[in-house]
RNA sequence: GGCGCUUUCGUCUAGCGGCUAGGACACAUGCCUCUCACGCAUGGAACACGGGUUCGAUUCCCGUAGGCGCUACCA
């Protein structure tokens, strides 16, 4: 078994945008087949005519593609194993389910859902199984001929599973152990339905891991009550010695309250639940997603990669994903629910924020800038990019010590940046810091600062510096705060000498004008 | 209701019979300082409960309680 070649997939439902549990799903199998040297693959699952969502299936391939989780084949990448739709794949399920049918370990149903809905009502806890099956209309009850003559005239049935009660049914999971449940409290379920000619998830699902070689199913717990029913159903079909190994992972849950995460504790509390911006086809309705939001990729890897999963102690919480991918394992995935803890993901994509190379800066901010009606040309980009890079996100203090700022999204840097490309127009007298640096003496001592100001030669950083310290020296006037509030018009923002150097003499002269003029 | 999974700081977690129970996020304080930050330092903060097993349980077993999931002709 060791020897056999790594198989994954990840194989959603074109039923809407990727959910945020959905892509740690898919990033923990990406994980495993990079670690193993095996395949990523996948497999749309759109056996569910009615709920298919068009744009579902392209939203799901750009999310990844964001992101950096690669597929190897399946649909849009292609492959050995095509097709990779389900719809697609009829023709494959038939012929199995006929198999089963052979062998006597399926059988036709024709109860209506409706008489199933009236059962359910009558009988508390009804469950179609080796106790109620030989009550119900199907090819157990009815003589082969009628089955024969129904199916021939068009009467619409389903295909049932027929599970043998009374075995204890052991399923071997990756990261809980053996899970052993009875086979009496499982249904006869549905695997084929005559109505739209596809088989149900379950058998597809057994069917198609099969036939495309999978090693191992890693997926999330909810489908950890059915895996017993996916043993039996390799079972039924002889193919136990190639069954994959299965790994269920634990929920993502709320980060208050209870339940499962939801798109509207996303709602609620400000946060993303997709990887990218969603527009419903059918309402009209957009949701946020954290590609928009400002989230860099790798953050939002890194920050899902640790939801469930932790290297230990001895590594640092930031990973790359070449990092992630070395380190993954399995059966250090935690088994408890996680709760979504979104200001860490906001502290991780401030950690890659930070630190992320130059010329990676230059599309996003000229976008920036852009959006705010600053033109910037080609051949001043870099040089804005340099500026907002060193000024904004990361300084040099008067100790020459490297510092930087507090930002966590690409969408934070505008109002963080906006005073190198426009005065401040009114100011805010109420501002706390306005109010504690601008008193009835500041606008006097402007007026001589600016004196000072137009006196200076070299307007750089250091001849700045060298010209009005030693005059904050002499006076004991302390400029800084007050001619802060004038060029940013509050209290933030890089050294005051730089900011100078960069807005110009000019510049700077007339918004300490202007705002002596407003503030007086 | 039935079945299954699960339970360490507020949160994510390390721990795999003997530890002052460790780290990260968040929070608080201090340092730095021309502002906001960043950075650094410090601090508060957890083994759900009850039985066993054992010389010894956070760790193993069994209950109880809580949490989560499944219980469709959805995945």
């Amino acid at each position: 078994m060791s020897e056999r070649r790594v198989r994954v997939r990840f194989a959603p439902s074109p039923t809407g945008p990727l959910h945020i549990g959905g892509v740690r799903t898919a990033l923990y199998n990406y994980l495993f087949a990079r670690q193993h040297g095996g395949d990523m693959v996948f497999r749309i699952e759109d056996t569910d005519s009615t709920r298919f969502v068009p744009g579902a299936e392209e939203y799901i391939i750009e999310a990844f593609k964001w992101l950096g989780i690669e597929f190897d084949e399946g649909v849009s990448y292609g492959g050995n194993y095509g097709p990779y739709r389900q719809s697609e794949r009829r023709d494959i399920y038939q012929k199995y389910v006929q198999q089963l049918l052979d062998a006597g370990k399926a059988y036709y149903a024709f109860d209506t859902p409706e008489e199933l809905e009236a059962k359910r009502g009558e009988v508390e806890n009804f469950q179609y199984d080796a106790s109620t099956r030989l009550t119900m209309r199907n090819s157990l009850t009815l003589p082969a001929s009628q089955v024969q003559q129904m199916i021939a005239d068009g009467e619409q049935y389903v295909v049932r599973f027929l599970v043998e009660p009374g075995r204890d049914v052991v399923v071997h999971d990756l990261i809980r152990g053996d899970v052993s449940i009875n086979s009496s409290i499982l249904d006869d379920k549905v695997l084929f339905k005559s109505a739209d000619q596809l088989p149900t998830y379950h058998l597809a699902n057994i069917v198609d891991d099969h036939l495309m070689d999978i090693s191992h199913v890693i997926r999330g717990e909810e489908w950890l009550p059915s895996a017993p029913l996916h043993v039996l159903l390799y079972e039924a079909f002889g193919w136990t010695d190639t069954m994959p190994r299965f790994a269920h992972l634990p929920l993502l849950l709320k980060p208050v309250g209870n339940g499962k995460l939801s798109k509207r504790d996303g709602d609620r509390l400000g946060f993303p639940v997709f990887p990218l911006e969603w527009h419903d086809p059918k309402s009209g309705e957009v949701s946020s997603g954290y590609r928009e939001k400002g989230y860099l990729p790798e953050a939002v890897v890194n920050f899902l990669a640790l939801l469930g999963w932790n290297p230990g102690n001895e590594h640092s919480e930031v990973l790359s994903m070449a990092e992630l991918i070395e380190l993954f394992d399995l059966e250090k995935c935690s088994r408890n629910g996680a709760r979504f803890d979104y200001i860490k993901a906001a502290w991780f994509n401030h950690q890659y924020l930070i630190s992320r190379p130059d010329a990676e800066w230059v599309p996003e901010l000229d976008r920036i800038l852009r959006a705010n009606g600053i033109e910037t040309t080609p051949e001043k980009e870099e040089d804005v990019v340099r500026m907002m890079k060193l000024k904004v996100i990361e300084y040099t203090d008067n100790e020459g010590n490297k510092k930087k700022r507090n930002v966590s999204f690409v969408s934070d840097l505008w109002p963080l940046c906006r005073f190198f490309f426009v005065a401040p127009q009114a100011f805010d007298r109420e501002d706390k810091f306005v109010r504690k640096n601008w008193k009835e003496t500041t606008a006097e001592e402007m007026k001589q600062f600016m004196r000072q100001l137009q006196e200076t030669e070299d307007f750089s950083t250091e001849g700045l510096r060298q010209k009005i310290d030693p005059w904050t020296e002499e006076t004991g006037i302390r400029p800084w705060n007050a001619w802060r509030i004038c060029l940013v018009g509050e209290g933030q923002g890089p050294d005051m000498y730089e900011l100078a150097a960069f807005l110009g003499k000019d510049e700077t002269l007339r918004r300490i004008e202007n705002a002596i003029q407003q503030l007086g």
